[in-house]
RNA sequence: GGGCGCAUAGCUCAGUUGGUUAGAGCAGCUGCCUUACAAGCAGCAGGCCGUUGGUUCGAGUCCGACUGCGCCCACCA
């Protein structure tokens, strides 16, 4: 391993500081995260009390997924305030989780290996996976093969992901690391489940569903994303028994087969005479009632709509409200079911379309109306705004399919209400994102769907019994015994059941499903903190302090936790959501990997080091998106510089002062001015305004550099035994001390590394500064006072561009009276920073401002 | 269509409860090797504060309208 102290040989002070002789920022990562973790440095450490204690929630990544670089600035913004937490005496409580349950990894999988997941298939243990992956051609592999292969990947991926973590400087406790599909993870998910069930609030339905022909699984709300999809209208014929023609438009011909109804609005004067009556469908025969119905729209189309079940969710309404039969053609793999429905008259004509997918099925159909002259025109292309799983490539499809649902207020007014006003009881940072919240909860259309028909998942603690016919009973469902968990069903027989019964008529059937990976890390709180499992921890860490999370997962993660806590805990699972923003491309558009404008986040921390990469996020406030500019990096590289060489001239060849030493105007000036920052700081941390407490601290240290450090750097040159010089260091190294404990939050490496010279301990554990450290007496005014007669020297010399060390042959200082006192005396400090060899004057002038006259030593130019 | 946010220097952003001449960093320009730092330092220049009405002695700031941009939601006949 390679660390600065290693580059250069180190220069011993009087004092023993191990000061190196050029430092640099390459490898402080790799030296300081392994001493971290070796130390234990961000251990949570139980203390007697809750009000000791910062806990925060910290979002588990999808370790399927790639981490960008929004990624790295959200979870920075997280470990700004929970470094300020833990300096201010806090034991802060940060775990952090994966997410490697669900769909995400098994769709990763399916990619990566080239296999499919067909449980049907015995399983074969010595199964390796293809050395060439084919991902058209997926190898189907038993359920117990895919499950091992998610657990290798993920634990690679798991790797690589704690590796970048760590490199961005985190201070997570790694001892708290959970899984969302570790057994302790699925006890808490399914022990949460049956507590649901019991109270009723978990529940089985048959009900169309969002379903995703791809993974074959049902889709929940949340996970929906619209899409524009290209499609066409078609124009087509329905007949009355008279023969006449009833015209219909839709997009979706292939659904004409599952018609149940053509329906209008009530109000519609055209169609009024055909309510009650009924038509014939064209090519498939089949007699179907024209109804009624507010939702109709008289401008959309031919202002009459076959209703079908189902092409779209008003399909579902009309079905539901007008009790239509349920005309199901469209099975869970997408395609037209094979066996002709005996609701179908031309049994020829449904066997055109009979096992094809939507879109041969469409083309078949349409083909059959234009045989028969029931088409009119030719299809008008349209775009529309299609359902889609947000993961998936594919419109999503509506199937009757038996679910599990959790309510979440989508069906119950008086629970959305409760779920609304622990919206408004949740302090929010920044404070307008409390809005989506109430958006998303107030606009909620159904309850949570849970149960996905996938395999890499927590599988419900259910079965089924089976009747003297071997049919499952779905009404009487067997749950499993709280202390047997974790379970699972598909290889555990039900509680009073033996395994041989399985399948068997009187005996039982394990729950196929597996939950929704959202159903597990809803209850991130209960995982992370022991709930019913380590009371004493659950005491002190929830409801946890903190929430962090960008704003696109507000209506997903942040709303199934206050959901599951509400539900379970009747309160908050935190005090404040803080929500970042997202790191945008120069033309402010989101990043994805569809638009290839994604930023690799190894690649800046190769580049500029965390600490810089930190600092940029630290500048983006709450909530705000960012756009990705690498100039910017650059500057808080250049910061991480100025902290190590300002250092070093602090400490370099100098001896260690008591603050009591402190007594020349100018360093209690700047000790004055320091105490403002701390108290700034300090305040804007307490209301997570990370970035407002960097500015005054960055703003605050540039001035110090320039002007402060300028002023006394001769006098601190000056003999052990000297006062003044001992005065100017004492001040040097009380700012340094506080300076560093004030960026320690946001340049973790770089300050330990300072710290490392001339302090024990971290700087992590050190305590934040307070106002109470640095003295009172000083005038803070005359920093600014200086700062003005520096500006007017160093601009003459600039003007008559000749080197900052010329020499001053006279200098008159005009100002008021009292800057003129203050800045009298310092004449001494003023003189050198100056080179005034000659006259230092002060007159007063009735101006408020400070001005100098300057008269340069020589006139060469 | 509903909700939320944004609009200030070429770029990224500050601008407290309304109060002198609107700030910073980056980029640009002019200089300077200065014993912590040339990956540095000093200086200079750069603005109809989106448009438009109002409130006020006074508006970047408060209110209304409009325009543009972004995000979330809704939108499949």
């Amino acid at each position: 391993m390679t660390s600065a102290l290693d580059q250069s040989l180190p220069a011993t002070s009087p004092s023993g500081w191990q000061v190196p002789g050029s430092p640099v920022l390459e490898g402080l990562e790799a030296k300081w995260s392994q001493h971290w973790q070796d130390s234990g440095t961000y251990a949570f450490r139980r203390p007697a009390s809750r009000d000791q204690v910062f806990s925060i929630d910290t979002p588990p990544p999808t370790v399927s997924g790639s981490l960008h670089v929004g990624h790295v600035f959200s979870y920075t913004h997280t470990d700004l305030v929970a470094r300020y937490q833990r300096m201010r005496g806090k034991q802060v409580f940060y775990p952090l989780g994966w997410d490697d349950n669900g769909l995400p990894t098994e769709r990763r999988v399916q990619n990566h290996y080239g296999v499919r997941c067909e449980p049907s298939l015995p399983y074969d243990p010595g199964f390796t996976p293809p050395t060439k992956p084919d991902p058209k051609r997926q190898q189907p592999i038993s359920r117990r093969n895919f499950v091992e292969l998610c657990h290798e990947l993920t634990g690679v991926d798991e790797q690589v992901f704690e590796d970048l973590w760590r490199r961005v400087g985190l201070s997570v406790d790694w001892d708290l690391l959970y899984t969302t599909i570790s057994p302790q993870a699925q006890a808490v998910a399914q022990r949460a489940f049956l507590h649901n069930h019991a109270r009723g609030e978990a529940y089985l339905s048959l009900a169309p569903t969002m379903w995703d022909v791809t993974f074959q699984t049902a889709v929940a709300q949340a996970e929906l994303e619209a899409r524009e999809y290209p499609g066409f209208y078609h124009s087509i014929n329905f007949h009355r028994p008279d023969g006449t023609e009833v015209l219909i438009e839709t997009t979706r011909p292939e659904l004409l087969a599952a018609c149940g109804a053509l329906v209008a609005h009530p109000d519609d004067e055209r169609y009024q005479p055909l309510f009650g009556t009924t038509v014939t469908t064209p090519v498939f025969g089949v007699e179907v009632p024209v109804l009624a119905h507010p939702d109709a729209e008289p401008d959309k189309g031919s202002g009459i709509a076959m209703c079908c079940t189902f092409g779209d969710l008003t399909d579902v309404t009309w079905w539901r409200e007008l009790g239509l039969p349920t005309r199901t053609i469209i099975g869970r793999d997408g395609r037209v079911l094979r066996e002709t429905p005996d609701w179908i008259v031309d049994t020829a004509a449904y066997e055109q379309i009979a096992g094809k997918t939507t879109f041969s099925a469409r083309e078949a159909t349409v083909e059959m109306l234009r045989e028969r002259g029931e088409m009119i025109g030719e299809p008008k292309p349209t775009i529309r705004m299609t359902n889609f799983y947000e993961r998936g490539d594919k419109p999503l499809e509506i199937v009757s399919t038996r679910q599990w649902y959790i309510t979440n207020g989508g069906r119950d007014p008086k629970l959305r209400a409760e779920l609304l006003a622990r919206g408004e009881e949740l302090a929010w940072t920044p404070e307008h994102m409390r809005h989506r919240y109430a958006n998303w909860v107030a606009g909620l259309n159904g309850d949570w769907l849970i149960s996905r028909q996938r395999f890499f998942g927590v599988p419900f603690p259910i079965w089924y019994p089976l009747d003297s016919d071997g049919e499952p009973d779905y009404d009487h469902p067997i749950t499993a015994d709280e202390a047997s968990l974790p379970v699972d069903p598909a290889s555990q027989p039900a509680p009073g059941f033996d395994e041989s019964q399985r399948g068997q008529p009187g005996g039982f059937i394990g729950d196929p499903d597996v939950m929704d990976t959202w159903a597990t890390s809803s209850l991130t709180p209960q995982i992370a903190c022991g709930w019913q499992t380590d009371e004493r921890l659950w005491k002190l860490t929830f409801p946890m302090d903190m929430a962090p999370q960008a704003h696109d997962i507000i209506r997903t993660w942040l709303f199934s936790r206050v959901v599951r806590s509400h539900l379970e805990e009747h309160e908050l699972p935190w005090r404040r959501a803080t929500i970042s923003g997202f790191v945008v491309d120069p033309d402010r558009k989101k990043m994805s990997k569809s638009k290839g404008n994604v930023v690799v986040p190894t690649e800046i921390l190769d580049k500029f080091g965390a600490d810089a990469v930190r600092w940029r996020a630290a500048m983006a406030r709450p909530g705000m998106d960012s756009p990705f500019d690498e100039t910017q990096m650059k500057v808080g590289r250049r910061l991480a510089m100025k902290i190590l060489n300002a250092s070093k001239f602090v400490l370099d060849k100098h001896f260690p002062v008591d603050p009591e030493a402190i007594y020349e105007p100018d360093d209690l000036a700047m000790l004055a001015a320091l105490r403002v920052v701390v108290a700034q700081a300090t305040a804007a941390f307490d209301e997570f305004q990370y970035t407002d407490a960097l500015e005054v601290a960055e703003k605050f240290f540039w001035t110090f550099c320039d002007d402060y450090l300028e002023l006394v750097k001769e006098r601190s040159y000056g003999p052990e035994d000297d006062p003044a010089a001992a005065s100017a260091k004492a001040a040097l190294q009380l700012a340094l001390s506080v300076q560093l404990r004030l960026f320690a939050p946001f340049m973790p490496f770089v300050t330990e590394e300072v710290w490392s010279w001339w302090q024990s301990g971290s700087v992590h554990q050190a305590a934040w500064p307070s106002t109470d450290e640095l003295p009172t007496g000083g005038d803070a005014a005359l920093l600014d006072d200086i700062a003005a007669v520096l500006m007017a020297i160093r601009g003459a010399k600039s003007r008559a561009q000749v080197k900052m060390r010329a020499e001053v042959a006279k200098a008159v200082v005009n100002g008021p009276q009292n800057a003129l006192d203050r800045l009298r005396s310092i004449s001494k400090d003023l003189r050198a920073v100056g080179r005034i060899t000659g006259e230092l004057v002060f007159v007063p002038s009735g101006a408020d401002q400070i001005d100098v006259e300057v008269t340069l030593a020589t006139s060469e130019a």
